[in-house]
DNA sequence: ACACCCGGGACTGCCCGTTCTT
DNA sequence: AAGAACGGGCAGTCCCGGGTGT
């Protein structure tokens, strides 16, 4: 992090974390797939909280509510505490294309996950998917919102406010 | 394609595709940004497509259906011919992560595009990319039902369709 | 010059100086032999100087003397109102290798074409290219001190005083 | 070496090199920086010796005398008895400007180490800058003596004489 | 689980030659 | 004579993987 933040991502050789780390850089890629990997290996944990918040859910709720209710579960565990972490975080990823690249195919992993959490909840396709890719909406947006420079409302309210947008924005009227 | 379609992506080299095409690895790079991007050159003229004719659609129609009509007039010009072709290209592209994560970016592209074309029509944020957002979903959806083996629907129509089930959806009852 | 300033001679690609001055990398390659002539070219008039000047001194005075003259001759002329430029352009030359390559390369050359200016006064060799060298090396350490942040001498005082240091180190005692 | 006399050191391209080595160029650029330096690796050990005879040499000594006589024993251990060897290799570097841009650069890495060991034997600034140009000076006139075709007096000898001569040269008189 | 050595593909940058145009 | 457009070719760097030994 430390060298991402002063020679950027690209400027940054896999050789010179290694080095920094006081190993080789064959060992580097044992704990990391590639050098993306770095920025992203902790999302894991949040994934997990998510679809198991959602599992353990009682069964009449309605779906939307249940996905946005365990988002801003992992919102409070997992994020509310390291808001400039996750900004410097977000710059870095920001400023490179593959970085962006890597970080949506995370959300996209978890987002076909979830489409299956509903699935198993008894919703057929297509809407299904849709479900969780407005889930996935949702959060993508919300927290783009909390991390802004101006910004000083938690991720959760900006997760309800988020929703009753969409709401809005989806009536035909 | 034929390469890919032999020997995959992966194990077709930079330096294969340029001999196949007759010229050197360096033409290929002064052509191509990179080794994916021959998998998505063409994409940029369906983006144009896009944005004018939303530009020119009547300010006084819904978003939504703005962008839904204006998806549904590429659906036609620039797919509905080329099925199983596109079927093959997605065939590539959904078996290897680096071109599934290119083309999450392409589409990205394409939606932060959206919703500045949103904007100019003056919706605020966060609607304005909330109903970019969910106008790409509609589109990915769409097209990944109009590629199942089992599909006969034209993709226009599911694109409508999909959108009912959205609306279906996002109804808070 | 702004462009080395700005990202570094490593950081500046061919193809940005290129489009800076609105002309095409071929054409630049027309006008620079290759992308360090473009810190060399100007130093090619400071050596017909230089020579000219040794050319015409009368043929009774001693070498090393014409030699320091000559040489103070053109740290008038093509030096001592431009410090604050030569210290930016030293500042580029000495932050990258290859540009230390050519600069020495450069006055290598000039030396050569010194040697044969002293043998054309009837110096027989070795004595020449001793003569040459020791000229040399007195105008790059008068230059590189000229050139230090604390200096305020001008640049022929400098190649006066470097050479009775010269004489001093050399004398057997 | 023989690639580079059947064919010259521009016609040598890294990959031929690596082939008739029986590795990838992958691996000679692990083992050289870059194609230059296959010429240059072995000067390291020659260095080596020139610092460590000098810091050994008793501090009364003047110095000029110490650095020739540093210089004398390298020129037995590394030149003496490699004479067509040199001269190949120096053929080879004599042909090709980029060699010689290297070869300069080398040198003068030294000469700055050299300066450095001047200093911390008391000697000040700029005397012992132009100490050890003096001491670098000498021992290229003396190597190039050496090398030509004509001559048969040993080096250790030829950098003698060559003191001799730049005493006479730098005297006033 | 780490070290070291090597292979190999993707890319980038510099530089050069040709051809057509102005 | 100078520039635009296009391609060739080589050096060099980076990411990543396999093998092997301890």
């Amino acid at each position: 992090m430390e060298l991402f933040a002063e020679r950027g991502f690209e400027g940054t050789t896999v050789s010179a974390i290694a080095e920094r780390a006081g190993v080789t850089e064959r060992t580097f890629f044992r704990h990391f797939a590639d050098k993306r990997e770095v920025l992203f290996s902790g999302a894991d944990d949040a994934r997990d909280v998510l679809l198991r918040t959602i599992a353990e859910a009682p069964p009449t709720q309605p779906l939307l509510e249940v996905i946005t209710a365990a988002m801003q579960v992992i919102a409070e565990e997992a994020f509310s505490d390291h808001l400039e972490q996750a900004r410097a975080r977000q710059a870095i990823i920001s400023s490179n294309a593959e970085l962006r690249e890597r970080e949506m195919l995370k959300f996209a992993v978890v987002t076909t996950e979830l489409a299956e959490a509903v699935r198993s909840r008894g919703v057929p396709e297509p809407a299904a998917t849709l479900t969780a890719e407005l889930g996935a909406i949702l959060f993508r947006v919300s927290l783009h919102r909390w991390l802004e420079a101006d910004n000083d409302r938690p991720l959760a309210e900006l997760i309800t406010d988020s929703l009753q947008h969409l709401r809005a924005v989806t009536s035909p009227a």
